[in-house]
RNA sequence: UGAGGUAUAGCUCAGUGGUAAGAGCGUCACGCUUACAUCGUGAAAGUCAUAGGUUCGAAUCCUAUUACCUCAACCA
């Protein structure tokens, strides 16, 4: 069979993927094997595939590979979230480019383009993700505007709001101008923005006395109903009751007191603005001030801006800065830094604007959500650290602003059948709703086209928090067999940014409807940044595009490259190398299976003992790691443990075991051998499968022709088999002495073609076990015990041991004499440290007897070393 | 401002009071030895941020300082 001497990644990949789809190995249903289940976070419909994408996807599919080789029933359900935000922006934005203003349209028009828009790009994300090898269960896939998914969400409205926590409330929300809807407090990011600190400047009704008021806002005097001072402030006594007047404006306005205002800070008083500011509304409720909103709904100036109406809030800044300027009311500016709220979504400054909104009660709720995670661990977070950011989040929960004034979502379920706030019902539907409407009016002659159901979408969150119940029907159908079997889930993994947004509300949603987690552990990964420190993203340029990444490396090389850089939690500084890296690692194994598929069986040849040997260590070396890995995957240490896998395929079996057992330039290989290798190799490739699963599929048919029950995504992980830690170390020691024959062959320029001679004098007592594979690989032509010193060799030693590689011609005496005599006096160091140590009666009063034993086998062996090399020494001279 | 976190090799990071501190990558030297130059062999490279303290013993625990990161609140 001809074999490609590089690895192709390209053509083996789609192929193994179709063969995976095609024998349906992802599917899931209920059996009577343990489940093992994750939900994928589900990725905005209308979104391609990025960095943070790519990680935490890999990470998912890397768990659930690994657990199906476990033989656990493996379930990874996949789908999309509806993002309405994101995605009414983006579907606004289309219709603008085509000359369609949204407000022209109906409710049902806008909506059809939006599902358009919806089925022409959603769901690019998931083939996106296909090709990074992810093993979902595509069946499944589920979108969070599902007819069943969005039914479950308005039972749960209209549950929580016969349960008395969903309120309607006229609140301060955060406003986006821009896309004209609220954000909850979790959309504002906070920016730094230079901006200035106006002094201005309000007369004292009835005196000539003016008082100076700074502000960053000055076009907002038009809203403000009171000055307020603080009542311990000498400087403002007098003004006490007295009013001032609104520049401009001309109104006349209270000046309160309140213990609120900061002396230091400004001119230590304060103007009032109870629309404007979250702060001022909490004043004006205490102080009873009039509420005066200045602003449309696009944050320009309404008639309360008097000549400035219908511009914008910036524009008027400076507009309004000349004009009081001009009038000398604007007493001085200054360059001030503050923290500006902007939308995530659209980026425009957020307006802090009062208005009727829906609102979920936190409180209760996020009880047993907070202990499951900090009191009882029903939930472990990975790493632990984000407990601390959790609990403060949730000891200071806020109600949850839940409705959205956008039209991609699920409508809010309550219906007007008046003018007043209250004449609204909750219902699941429309019929139901004009029941409860007529019951509550007692006015029987009501019909349905009295009812106008509120306009306002629910937040996205407000679908995705039900997402581990809803996509096994568990809202609607809580007793049905897939959710008892598949609930609670086991792993979520995403990314630190959505702790709160989705983490921390799935958990409550679970305990309020399942009265469950609706995971055990939350691997929170990093975020993606790029080499220099810096985040990934659009503006910037810096993030790599995936699809590209996954043409020049390979999927496996990318996962790979990826799992190397994210150590759990910690952000990751991605790195193209990485990649490349991986992409070297698959031509390795690819390598090596080329060397083993080349080699021809004599069935005549007897095993020879290093093979034997070398093999019986490979196999409790494997052990070893294995356990290792296991240790890694539990505490979700995912590039530890594809270290330890990359470390025992490329050293131990590749450069030591692989090595060892290779035959001589076209000599055939014995049975027993080329057998052990090959179950070896399909050992190694099922504890790689779940990082590399492409390139490890296509060896193992390469290796033997299999159906497709035997395919390697549904082979068992190999079981656990007794470590023989003897042999591991008297590998490792013969290790080091094959390296210091390589030494030498170094230092002294003999090629490895040339055999040498080889004495030993064996001071330790070492076992001959590897005696075989220190020749072969050595390339010794003898292997001596001797009891003295070897005159005209090459020396080295390892521990107490001495090794002697005879020389044609002159020894260089002094070369060796100063090595020699740089090791004594090394040796010496370290048995003095050691020496005081012991000689510490505390010390060996106080530390464990283990601790001393170890000491004093260091200290035994220092001497022993000191006396081979005082012995050398001696004879050189 | 508050809370949390981090500081170990050129880079990214392990290191669970007890080895004269480890890995991967990178660097340097040598080598195309017939699976792989996408490779092999070897080497260099650290005041464990700084200053104190606890301890027989500290990279590890405590305190302070400095720098950086994240999250929250931001003050007109």
């Amino acid at each position: 069979m001809e074999i490609p001497s590089k690895y192709s990644a390209q053509a083996v990949e789609s192929k193994w993927y179709d063969y995976w789809m095609t024998h349906n190995y992802f599917h899931s249903t209920p059996d009577e094997r343990e489940p093992y289940t994750i939900v994928i976070p589900p990725p905005n419909v209308t979104g391609v595939l990025h960095m943070g994408h790519m990680l935490n996807n890999t990470i998912q599919d890397v768990l659930i590979r690994r657990a199906r080789l476990l033989g656990k029933n493996a379930c990874w359900v996949p789908g999309t979230d509806h993002a309405s935000i994101a995605t009414e922006a983006k579907v606004v934005a289309k219709l603008k480019a085509q000359g369609i203003n949204k407000n022209d349209l109906t409710r049902e028009e806008f909506l059809k383009h939006a599902w358009e828009w919806t089925e022409e790009y959603g769901g690019v994300i998931l083939e996106q993700l296909k090709k990074l090898g992810c093993s979902c269960d595509w069946d499944r896939t589920k979108f969070t505007m599902d007819d069943d998914m969005s039914e479950a969400v308005i039972k749960v409205f209209v549950d929580l709001y016969n349960k008395g926590l969903i309120y309607r409330g006229f609140r301060m929300v955060n406003w986006d101008p821009e896309a004209k809807t609220t954000l909850s407090d979790e959309e504002v990011i906070h920016i730094e923005k230079q901006g200035l600190l106006y002094y201005l400047e309000y007369q004292i009704e009835g005196s000539d006395e003016k008082l100076t008021i700074a502000t960053t806002r000055p076009e907002t005097i038009f809203g403000d109903t009171a000055i307020c001072i603080n009542p311990t402030d000498e400087r403002f006594r007098h003004l006490k009751g007295k009013n001032a007047i609104v520049p401009i404006c001309g109104r006349v306005i209270p000046i309160i007191e309140d213990e609120y205002v900061d002396i230091e800070f400004g001119t230590g008083c304060l103007k009032v603005t109870p629309a404007h500011d979250e702060n001022d509304k909490v004043l004006g409720d205490k102080h009873n001030l009039e509420v005066i909103d200045i602003f449309n709904e696009d944050a320009s100036l309404n008639s309360f801006g008097m000549h400035y109406e219908g511009q914008d809030r910036f524009v008027v800044r400076k507009a309004i800065t000349k004009e009081l300027e001009a009038a000398g009311l604007i007493a001085k500016t200054e360059n001030y830094i503050n923290k500006v709220g902007t939308s995530e979504r659209t980026k425009a400054v957020i307006e802090p604007r009062l208005s009727d909104q829906w609102f979920l009660k936190m409180e209760d709720l996020a009880k047993p959500a907070l202990d499951a995670v900090l009191t009882n661990g029903d939930v472990k977070l990975f790493p632990k650290k984000f407990e601390n950011t959790y609990r403060h989040w949730m000891e200071n929960i806020r109600d949850w602003n839940i409705s959205r004034q956008l039209l991609w979502g699920q409508q809010i379920p309550a219906y007007f059948y008046g003018d007043g706030k209250e004449d609204f019902v909750v219902a699941e539907n429309r019929d139901d709703a004009l029941r409860l409407a007529k019951d509550k009016t007692g006015n029987s002659s009501l019909t349905a086209a009295d009812l106008t159901q509120d306009s306002d979408a629910l937040d996205t969150w407000f679908s995705s928090w039900l997402w581990p119940m809803s996509v096994f029907d568990g809202i609607r159908n809580p007793e049905n067999e897939e959710i008892k079997y598949y609930y609670p889930t086991n792993d979520l993994v995403t990314g630190p940014d959505i702790l709160f947004f989705w983490v921390a509300r799935m958990i409550v949603a679970g305990y309020e409807y399942k009265d469950e987690k609706p995971f055990e552990n939350v691997y929170l990964t990093g975020l993606v940044r790029d080499k220099q420190r810096r985040k990934m993203s659009k503006s910037l340029g810096n993030s790599p595009d995936a699809l590209k990444l996954i043409d020049d490396y390979g999927a496996d090389g990318v996962r790979v490259g990826l799992l190397l850089s994210s150590a759990a939690g910690n952000d990751l500084m991605f790195d193209e190398d990485l990649c490349q890296q991986g992409k070297q690692f698959a031509n390795k194994i690819w390598n090596a299976f080329r060397l083993v598929q080349g080699w021809e069986v004599d069935i005549a040849i007897n095993q020879p003992n290093s093979s034997k040997i070398a093999v019986e260590w490979f196999e409790s070396k494997f052990q070893k790691t294995i356990a290792e890995i296991e240790d890694h995957f539990s505490k979700y240490r995912l590039s530890d443990a594809l270290m330890a896998t990359y470390k025992l395929i490329w050293d131990d079996f590749a450069s030591w075991l692989l090595e060892i057992v290779k035959p001589a330039y076209q000599q055939p290989i014995d049975t027993k051998t080329l057998e052990s290798i090959n179950t070896i190799f399909e050992d190694i490739l099922k504890i790689l499968h779940p990082f590399m699963p492409f390139l490890t599929e296509e060896i193992w048919h390469y290796i033997k022709e299999r159906s497709p029950e035997e395919a390697l995504i549904i082979s068992r992980w190999p079981e656990a088999q007794p470590i023989n830690e003897v042999l591991i170390s008297e590998f490792d020691f013969a290790s080091e002495v094959i390296s210091g024959v390589r030494n030498i062959r170094k230092q002294k320029n003999i090629a490895f073609k040339d055999a040498i001679g080889f004495s030993i004098v064996n001071n330790e007592n070492v076992a001959p076990t590897f005696d075989g594979v220190i020749s072969k690989l050595g390339n010794l032509e003898s292997f001596n015990y001797v009891k003295e010193p070897v005159e005209g060799a090459l020396t080295y030693r390892v521990k107490s041991n001495e090794y002697f590689i005879p020389m044609e011609g002159s020894i260089d005496v002094e070369a060796e004499v100063k090595k020699l005599t740089e090791e004594l006096s090394y040796t010496e160091g370290f048995l003095k440290s050691v020496q005081k140590k012991l000689s510490n009666e505390r010390f060996v009063a106080g530390a464990p007897e283990q601790v001393v034993a170890s000491e004093k086998k260091k200290e035994a062996d220092a001497l022993a070393k000191i006396e081979t090399l005082k012995s050398s020494l001696a004879s050189l001279q």
